[in-house]
Formats: structure tokens, sequence, C-alpha cells
DNA sequence: TGTCCACTGGAAGGGAGGGCTT
DNA sequence: AAGCCCTCCCTTCCAGTGGACA
């Protein structure tokens, strides 16, 4: 099929998607099943806005998927509706932290978001933004809210400082004031905390459970109707993808990525109907997709140690551990071969523990007693998805071709 | 029971690539 | 242009450690 056809083909049939919006991250719908509890506990905590107080810090826990962000996006967004009609000065700003792992660049987007636009993503010391913000704030009298989600990638990376001054931020105010409220799916997170940062940022808290098979199957029906033309998801399809994402830990995320994914397959093999079959071919592309997206975008040395890694588990005969030695044995052979300068073994070691934060692998600390403590290394996603990355980029040919050979 | 392996992971710092202010 | 300060990736140095083995 040409590309012209292919063209010709999507706009001549009927999509069987009503309103594909519906299915992407962000959207927020007007009614979120499962979460009444959540919401009400929030909305009476913000609700002391409206009286113009300040509203208490609150912190949420909860795993990926079960709906944290969804609820602070709607309970925020009721708030600054309710709070402009009652001519109430409201803004809030949120910053996902696993895209933006500095002090600065959170800070930045802060601004960002709360309207305070053009600053510089480097060069400026950190104190000058948050000097800039804090004017930018307390030129009006107003409410902020800041919504940090995904916090525990901030403080791993760059330490609980901007936090802390994010929580004693009220104290250089005059006239404005600033809530946190702040997210996270790690729920030991609170022990890498400063206990006046914890202490601070949680005056509230609410814990999300994850969603159980029903529930997400509830989400899903309400997506899907909404998301697709009546007729075209079967039922038992959406039973399917919940089951799946039930098992995954309740993440109703991974769900609907499912389902979206699964339209698409539907749309592009031309059927009429979203049956079982599909929400399986979405599985595969949806978990290949991710992974392939990932390792892709690893820096230089990260796709080296990772490329290590796979070939350890390769040569690996029999019951033979991968550990951290091993994989710096085979990744000096493979800078050698190919000419790159290998990084030393504390580098190694924090690749390894980003690679592990990142899903690809699993390195828990195990000690072997007389033959010392190390890491010990498994893949956590399938070698064929990494490798065909691999394979695409030229520059680890060689090595490639030669592991073949054997 | 103590030793000692093979690391782990904290701390400090450097230098390349970049932007801001003066 | 100089002098700061930023991030990112990396190095050097080193104290700390769980548990198999002598």
């Amino acid at each position: 099929m040409s590309v012209d056809e292919i063209f010709e083909k999507l706009l001549s049939s009927e999509s069987i998607f009503k309103n594909k919006r519906v299915l992407s991250h962000d959207y927020v719908p007007e009614i979120l099943p499962h979460r009444e509890r959540e919401i009400q506990k929030l909305a009476y905590i913000l609700a002391t806005a409206l009286k113009g107080g300040k509203p208490s810090n609150v912190f949420m826990y909860g795993k990926t998927g079960t709906g944290k962000t969804a609820v602070a996006r709607y309970v925020l967004k009721k708030l600054s509706e309710r709070g402009e009609r009652l001519g109430l000065d409201l803004s809030y700003a949120y910053v996902n932290c696993r895209y933006r792992k500095t002090n600065y660049r959170v800070l930045v987007k802060i601004c960002d978001e709360i309207g305070c636009v053009g600053l510089p993503e480097t060069g400026l010391p950190t104190d000058a933004i948050f000097d800039k913000l804090i004017r930018y704030i307390d030129m009006k009298e107003k409410l902020v809210i800041i919504i940090l989600d995904e916090l525990d990638w901030l403080v791993k990376t760059s330490g609980d400082d901007v936090l802390y001054q994010l929580t004693r931020i009220n104290n250089e105010l005059d006239r404005s004031q600033v809530s946190l409220i702040g997210i996270t799916n790690d729920l030991k997170f609170r022990e890498y905390l400063d206990s006046r940062v914890l202490s601070s940022l949680s005056e509230e808290s609410i814990v999300f459970s994850p969603y159980n098979a029903q529930q997400i199957y509830d989400i899903l029906k309400q997506r899907a109707e909404m998301a697709f033309r009546d007729q075209v998801v079967e039922d038992s399809a959406l039973r399917l993808a919940a089951a799946i994402a039930a098992q995954e830990h309740g993440d109703a995320r991974r769900a609907i990525d499912l389902l979206r994914v699964a339209g698409e397959i539907v749309e592009r093999n031309g059927d009429s109907k979203l049956l079982e079959k599909h929400i399986l071919m979405a599985k595969d592309e949806v978990e290949k997709d991710l992974i392939e997206m990932t390792v892709s975008e690893l820096p230089l040395q990260e796709q080296l140690i990772l490329l290590s890694i796979v070939k350890a588990h390769n040569n690996r005969n029999g019951s033979k551990k991968v550990t951290t030695g091993i994989v710096k044995s085979i990744y000096e052979e493979i800078c050698h071969e190919l000419g790159y300068k290998p990084v030393t073994l504390r580098r190694i070691n924090d690749i390894i523990s980003d690679l592990e934060m990142l899903g690809i692998i699993s390195a828990p600390v195990v000690s072997l007693g007389r033959y010392g403590r190390t890491k010990l290394i498994h893949m956590e996603v399938p070698v064929k998805s990494i490798m065909k990355v691999f394979e695409k980029e030229e520059r680890f040919s060689d090595v490639l071709a030669e592991n073949n050979k054997k």
C-alpha cells in the first residue's frame, strides 16, 4: 500500500473513534470512578483556599496509575473554577519531576506554569530563579498551589534542597501564599526526606490503593463510551484489558494505553470492532514501544553497559551469576573493540543503578560471602526488544556481528 | 569467631558545553 | 570579553559491609 493509499483509506473510512483525546494521559474526565473518597479529602483540605486561607500541604502516595495525578488535577481544576467565580486570585503549577530531575529545572517549570515565562533552561544561579519566583508570586495578592508529581525522582537525583526552600517559601512572601502537593509512587520515599521537610510537607496525607480489576473495568468502560463510537468495543475486550492491568499492580493508565493502542490497531487493520485479540496485540506493542524508546534514548555509556549486561546473560553458561564485576570486564572488552574509552567502576555502578531505575534490569545488592558483595543483575525486559534497538545502531555493528558468529 | 573478598555508595571535584550580567 | 553559575557526565578517594569460609 502506498502512502497515498494509506491516507486515502484512513480518510475515506469512518473512524471508530469519537473522541480519541479522552484516551490520552493528560485527559481528566468529569467523573473519576472509585476515587470519590480521595477527591473529597483533597477537596476538604483545599477548600480553605476559597475562604482566603492557606490550605495545608498535602502528600499523596500510591503506585503508578492509581489516579493520584488525575485526582489532583481534577480537584485543582474545580477549585480554580470556583475561585474564579468568587473573584479569588488563585493559580496552580503542575510539575512532573521525572522529566525535570534538577532543582533548577523544577523551579523554571514552576515559574513557567504560573505565568512567569521566558526563563532560560540553563545559565542562571538557582537562587536567582527562586528569587524571581518569589517576586513574581508576591507581585499580586494570590494563592499558588504547586503540585510536584513523582517527587521521588527529584529528591533521589538532586536532594531535597529545593523542597526545603519551597516548604519555607511562605516566610519570604508578604502578600501571597503557597501550598504544596507532593505526589510520589515510591512508598519508602519518606525515609530519604529531611524530617523538617517531611513534617512540613505531610501536614495532610492521602494514600491511594491500587484499583482492582472491576474498578479498572469501570474506568475503561467510562472512557470507551466517550472515546469510541457506539457498538465498536466488545465488552470482553474491556474485561481483558482490565484484567491485564490489574495484574500489573492495578495501573489504570496502562489499561487506558492498551485501549488506545488497540483502537489504533483496529483502525490500521480496517476492522470494525475492537475485540480481545486487539487488546493482546496492543499489549505487545505497548511494551515493545516503551522499551525500545527508553533504550534508544539512553546515552552512549549507558547503552554500552546495557549491551554488556545483555552479552553477559547470553554468555552465561548454566547458573553463572551476572555481577557487576562480570559486566565490567565484558564492558571493557566491548569498549576496546569499538575504540571507546571505558568509564570507571564507580561510574559503571551508577549506570547500573540508573538502568535499574528505568526498570530495564533489576540489580539488588547481595553478599556472596567469601566472594564479596556485589549487585546481582537480572534482565527485566525481553532481550529481543533491546537487541532490536542495538541492531539499528551502526556503532555497535562490529560487536554484534561477532556475537552472532559465536 | 574472625577474616577478607568484591564490591557499594558517599563526598568532592573537574571540565565541557552552555547562558547570564556587566 | 570576563566572571559567574548552570547541568551533565565523569573521576578519584575511600570508608563501609554481609556472609562463606578457614
